[in-house]
DNA sequence: TATGAATGAGCCTTCATTCAT
DNA sequence: CATGAATGAAGGCTCATTCAT
């Protein structure tokens, strides 16, 4: 029951707070701020994590490898152009279904990158990672043209990144369905070397 | 004369606030630093603009114009194909021709992207709408694949942002202009039809 | 038992956050810190003290009246120069034989002076009433110049207060085995009639 | 005029901050209290000082060291003694005319004597030097008895020192220029050796 | 009875903005 | 006009104390 209590006090602030650093950015988010909207005192915050840029540090790292993980299963088996197809498709259903922690890993990215690499020495795996294995081995296989790995890797992340922006700040008003289908295809067209593997 | 003295004021502060935005954020940029950078007084910065904010802002919309027109002129003349692979080349290029632009442009999307539906108010043309004109165009004459135009256009941009974001923060080490070709190459493959125009 | 328990529980919270105080001073030592020395609850210390406030008053007044008695039984008997000379004698030796006790006292002094008033409501005897009375008997056995009684006081006790600060602060390096006898000597000329008693 | 106004400001808050030091000491002193009572505001402060620490250790020093000019200017010339004497005059003279310098330099020694070595490294004299030089040069000359000159100096410091202290937290209840007259008598005569320089 | 998580007032410090000079 | 000292609201964080378990 306390267990229950503590995880719960830990989980009320990290849905608020990535709710609130989705919305506002993290320097512009106040402990004030996060510890009224997750319902707990602001002092209880510093039980959970040293600093308001630890919380939002460690938050970043959970859903930057969590988003890792989610890709990589949602790509499944089969080609690298089935594979991405699907990764892009989640992506974009991950806005639908999640759209705070979406905007909050768009939004601090630039914020939390920096500590990135450091993620790497630890030998997690990030979103860039588990595209570029894809794009990797489809290269390998001979499924798709035979370039910079990162650039590609890149090339496609760049799609899914930008037209999730230009939804997210309501330029884009088409359906995400349909365009996960449209970049998928005009992506898979652009990388694809037309041989069967 | 005093006109000059003010003009050199305007753009050592300019200047100033954009390396220092571009190395920092804009949240973590004090007045003070600028001040210090551009070598005028903190109280001079509220001759020009009205606050902090009000500076990133209109430093923003003009680096976000001045973008506009650049990419307009770099795209020249030809096939939309032509006119999207000098897009391309012209925006890596930027990185190493003015760095402290194009991470200012890339960190501070997020403080300043809001403002731009005002920018659109004035009729001033952003980035994303010169790719999107010249997707546009593409499709119109037929050499680009018949699709949402905003969702091709924010494929190449993301192309384009991320490709250059994954060089500024150390991970893509080749060189930009190996980049360039690779990432166009892919893109085009990708958006074309394959009719002459 | 329980009695035996909580004896055991007041003596480690005693020890330990003398043994702090003495360290960083009383406002610089946190509860945590007492507790975990202490090897305690933060709760249980307040089963035993009102607040920290009242835990280190209380402290402070036990050292220092458990000095006072130590003094008294230190001096023992004879001339009141002989007294003195063992009081002088025996505090350079707290030093040694129990440093906490001697850096709480001498760290204490001025966060806890004020109540000493209160003590002496309480009929409770100070280190400098000891002193005081053994001056008192010298100025009254004629061993001892008629001076002001506290003014003398006071000079014994400062030279052996400084003396063991220069000490304790790493000024004076000498032994203090030395000096106790070093500043007896020095005191006790001063001090004394010359007339046998 | 401006010129001034900063001197005032500094010197306000110089005089709050000693005041309050002198009354509450350093960590019960809070930054609003200073700044109330100096009549600026509490960023103010901070054009002076690096924080509040930064303020107490700066005026320590100044003080300890002003403390030892005027303890050496008091000194004047003539035998050890006479000079101790005056110094031992000087000093209880203090605490009437400057009741607030004196209860700092008292009150804040625990807090901020860590910082006193720095003080020697630039070579500046502390109040103990002082007196450890006119030791020395008694010892010398003959005038003063031959034994470890800092364990005499601190015998003297510390008479008056604890002297002073009895007086401020109203235990000595007679008039200081009496005091300093029967502490003098008393130190002299225990370290004078009669003879004539 | 013991525990230690939770509380929240209050602290030090920063910094955008103002305004007397 | 320019300057930069002064302002003071607001932020992140600490920690003595309480209380549910």
């Amino acid at each position: 029951m306390s267990k229950d209590a503590r995880s719960d006090a830990r989980n009320k602030v990290r849905d608020a707070a990535i709710a609130l650093f989705a919305q506002k950015g993290v320097k512009a988010t106040t402990i004030k701020d996060i510890a009224r909207a997750a319902g707990v005192s602001e002092g209880a915050l510093y039980r959970h994590w040293a600093s308001k840029e630890d919380l939002a540090a460690a938050l970043f790292a959970a859903e930057y490898t969590a988003l890792s993980h989610s890709l990589r299963e949602a790509a499944g088996t089969g080609s690298a152009a089935e594979r991405l197809r699907r990764v892009i498709a989640w992506a974009f259903g991950l806005v639908e279904a999640a759209p705070d922690r979406a905007r909050f890993l768009l939004l601090s990215q630039h914020d939390a990158l920096p500590l990135v690499p450091a993620l790497m020495k630890d030998g997690l795996e990030t979103p860039v990672d588990v595209v570029c294995a894809i794009v990797g081995e489809g290269i390998a296989e001979g499924s798709i043209v035979d370039a910079d790995r990162e650039a590609l890797a890149h090339t496609v992340i760049g799609a899914i990144v930008l037209n999730i922006q230009s939804h997210v700040y309501g330029r884009q008003t088409a359906p995400l369905g349909t365009l996960a289908d449209t970049v998928a295809d005009a992506l898979l067209r652009g990388l694809s070397t037309g041989k069967e593997t």
